[in-house]
DNA sequence: GACCTGATATTGTCATGACAACTGGCCAAA
DNA sequence: TTTGGCCAGTTGTCATGACAATATCAGGTC
């Protein structure tokens, strides 16, 4: 019995492609193949048509078939061996399979997510949060503390630092909108962000506030984010109830 | 005063190129770029050359020099700006920015590491377990257990069920060679893995294990990863001491 | 039957060329 | 002085073509 017994399918999608628009090709590409697989018509373990098959079916040139294949791989969902083909990955979990995302979505899911502010003032910066932000020691930034909620339930509690041109963010925007959208309707748009995850015992303050026993595990997620500059524009240490959220990874090996 | 006020860096490398050796162009050129970052020869915010002047220089098409800077971009020490050019990312941490490693090579940094195996039985699957690895329910796994330790200090606990194949390893295997280098032994070569962070409180026996105190807070890790076929090798629950471990995670925007 | 050999299929790498989209600065006009 | 438009520089996207590396499979030979 062979590895891949299964049969390539046919695929009889993609006949609209939208040449003049403003989406790459290879996205729309990959976006309806990420679609097919997450909704079963391309189910696990099947394999894909050829790259210069399915080229020449959509009128594209293999460079741009390719990098939109390469675009799922890269999310896990693909796997490409040379001389074989492309096939879907086993393993029935093929949902829920974006990376880490930035908090704001995940609990979006069938939740009404909330939040309370309870702090939000200048404070000169403190040695760690300098060098975190890339500001001399002293310098004023902004210090936000809040919890947030989910269907009223509290999740986390989020302490973040953020360089002093961004002082003057309303406490309106923040209880509305979470800091990443205030973030983008400034103009900043992240582009890198290095995370350290771990673990520790909560505080008496964070018990009351995440309602929950002294001495519970509490998961932390300590984030540096950078913009399309380069330049970091917060610094971030949270704690998450861990009964409530954890982390999703998926790692692609080169 | 404005942003990138840095210049571009003339980088007098990249002299020997192998053309004829199996390790792909492209390759050769990001590892280069990566060295001259890591080791500060190209600082925080400088420029890199423009592709089109790199690749002439250097006599490669566009398209590779392109590929070798977007493998460093995913890993987040670069970042390309349309219109503007590739910079290296502001912020100091320009060090241990590898992903979320395979713990195998974490614990070598300085340490030695060892292993106590507590079990390695055969043991058909539960219902969790066939699941995770796309097994049928009652089907035979290999089952193992260990305890991680850094410079004889208990670092994890790692329970592991593998599909039947793999029943026959040797507990030698196993606390000489670490899990994935013996399975890398056996042909095996690892793509993608799917990973839950979270935490909890340790049990007693835990507590024990990781000479810690009784509910301690914990790190864990469920893993499920796949091999190149797509097929699921292994499946794992781990928890770490958080005062000893913890994961670092870049995160790139598409 | 076991083993080697070659043909075939498929992805991996690389080159060349072209145009589009965005950014920044210069310069002229209001 | 300010505004607007033009221009050059740089990355983003896409097409075409070629060869290399690797896995499968059929067939022949020992």
């Amino acid at each position: 019995m062979s590895v891949q017994d299964e049969k390539t399918l046919p695929m009889g999608m993609f006949m609209d492609l939208e040449r003049s628009g403003p989406i790459p090709l290879y996205f729309q590409v990959s976006q309806r193949i990420e679609k097919a697989i997450l909704s079963g018509e391309l189910p696990a373990g099947s394999r894909l048509e050829n790259e210069v098959a399915l080229g020449q079916r959509l009128g594209l040139s293999r460079p741009t078939v390719r990098r939109a294949i390469q675009e799922i791989v890269d999310k896990g969902l693909l796997v490409r061996r040379r001389g074989i083909g492309t096939q879907v990955v086993h393993g029935q979990v093929t949902r829920k399979v974006e990376l880490t995302s930035l908090y704001d979505d995940l609990t979006n899911t069938h939740k009404v997510p909330s939040t309370h502010l309870l702090t939000l003032e200048s404070q000169p910066a403190d040695a760690k949060t300098a060098e975190r932000l890339g500001v001399d020691e002293g310098s004023p930034t902004l210090h936000l503390r809040r919890v947030r909620l989910a269907d009223d339930v509290p999740v986390a509690v989020m302490e973040n630092w953020l360089p002093e041109d961004f002082i003057g963010i309303e406490p309106h925007d923040l209880v509305e909108h979470g800091l990443y959208q205030v973030l983008r309707s400034r103009g900043v748009t992240m582009r890198v962000a290095r995370q350290h995850i771990g673990a520790r015992k909560s505080t008496n303050e964070e018990s009351a506030l995440l309602e929950i026993e002294k001495n519970s595990a509490l998961l932390t997620m300590d984030r540096t984010a950078f913009d399309n500059s380069g330049r970091a524009v917060e610094f971030g240490q949270h704690c998450y109830r861990p009964d409530l959220y954890s982390f999703e990874v998926t790692l692609v090996e080169k």
